[in-house]
DNA sequence: AAGACGGGGAC
DNA sequence: GTCCCAGTCTT
């Protein structure tokens, strides 16, 4: 594994140039569930505006939030920002050294604690994320679904065996690299794989049925209609979202029920008359656990009582307030589109 | 043990 | 469309 890292292995990813425990942690917690190819501009703008972890917990939720749009999983967000607290208020600055310290930082498991101390400090920990559970479980032949208990206690269990005594560092870096790209989840190239000799399914068998997939199950389809209620000074009406559920802390847009008047949505939670709502083109979001058919509906204030709003969960924002704030990626498409038809000259819809 | 939690890339 | 990804937290 070591030799077939100095050779073809990533060594000139943003956060392995200098891989202090910092940058790393960032790293590891912006790549859980996603995608190093996505992550990499999002890790570049994230160390340009907080460099340090002083520098993270010093600024607001907000900040951290809006260069986290787009990324998913917002509660990665707001416990990297709680732990960034927890580190200076209690560790004097410096990340934790133990396992089961870092471990008890919000937002860091089993395998991000170990993934953040053997690459930034060569500690000897498995880590055991998508690639390792894939490399393992073709490797050994290791029947199910990795979610269920039992598969995933017999992964950690190889990953542990593994795991060497020296260079734990590289080693853990190795068979990241492998799982990326040489036992890919499709069309695994076998036949440069350095351990295929004594792959158990590799050469002789079928790795492309390891892991075992999750069971499958109907996801539900909800709707909602989202209000894009616009001043004549050309802002909408923003409104954060709890703290905790989906797209927890977002900006997102006011919403109404199927069941409910949005004129009368607008007087009674916003103190807001409105008038011409419009129907913008429907769309479906899909998450991993249901369908969110969402149905944009836009109304005109009518009153001049844009100065009421103190409510700190209620903002006006104009287009160029959108990037300096956390939205859900589709309502930040819905309205980028929103405010893009504004500029065309085909719209009478702001003019009257 | 099971469900919640986003978004996008690969196919 | 489906599957999955450098998982963790809550119930």
């Amino acid at each position: 594994m070591l030799r077939w890292f100095a050779e073809h292995g990533r060594r000139d990813l943003p956060w392995q140039t200098d891989p202090t425990p910092y940058r790393v942690w960032v790293s590891e917690i912006m790549l859980q569930q996603t995608q190093v190819a996505t992550v990499i501009p999002y890790y570049s703008r994230f160390m340009e505006r907080f460099p340090t972890v002083t520098a993270l917990a010093k600024a607001d939720l907000d900040a951290v939030l809006s260069h986290w749009s787009g990324l998913g999983y917002y509660s990665r967000a707001r416990n990297l920002h709680e732990a960034a607290g927890l580190i200076v208020g209690e560790h004097n600055g410096a990340f934790p050294d133990t396992l089961d310290q870092a471990m008890a930082l919000p937002g860091i498991g089993r395998s991000t604690a170990g993934a953040i101390l053997a690459l930034s400090k060569d500690q000897r920990h498995p880590i055991l994320d998508g690639n390792c559970k894939r490399v393992l479980a073709r490797y050994h032949a290791v029947p199910g679904w990795p979610g269920e208990s039992g598969v995933a206690k017999r992964l950690w269990s190889h990953a542990d065996a593994h795991t060497p005594d020296a260079n734990v560092a590289r080693y853990t870096q190795a068979i990241m690299d492998l799982g990326a790209t040489v036992c890919t989840r499709t069309r695994p190239h076998c036949d440069v794989c350095p351990v295929a000799d004594h792959c158990a399914t590799g050469l002789t068998g079928t790795p492309e049925q390891f892991p075992g997939r999750r069971p499958k199950k109907i996801q539900p389809v909800k709707e909602t209609r989202m209000l894009i209620v616009y001043s004549p000074d050309g802002s909408v009406l923003l409104e954060r979202r709890p703290p905790a559920g989906i797209w927890g802390g977002l900006w997102s847009l006011p919403e109404c029920a199927t069941h409910e008047d949005p004129y009368e949505v607008c007087v009674q939670c916003f103190g807001l008359e409105t008038a011409s709502v419009d129907a913008l083109p429907g769309f479906r979001h899909t998450f991993t656990h249901y369908h969110l058919d969402i149905s944009p509906l836009t109304l005109a204030v009518t009153d001049d009582s844009t100065d009421i709003m103190e409510r700190p969960d209620l903002l006006w924002a104009r287009e160029a307030d959108l990037e300096d704030r956390g939205l859900p990626a589709p309502v930040r498409r819905l309205l980028e589109d929103f405010f893009r038809m504004d500029e065309s000259p085909c719209q009478e819809r702001l003019t009257a």
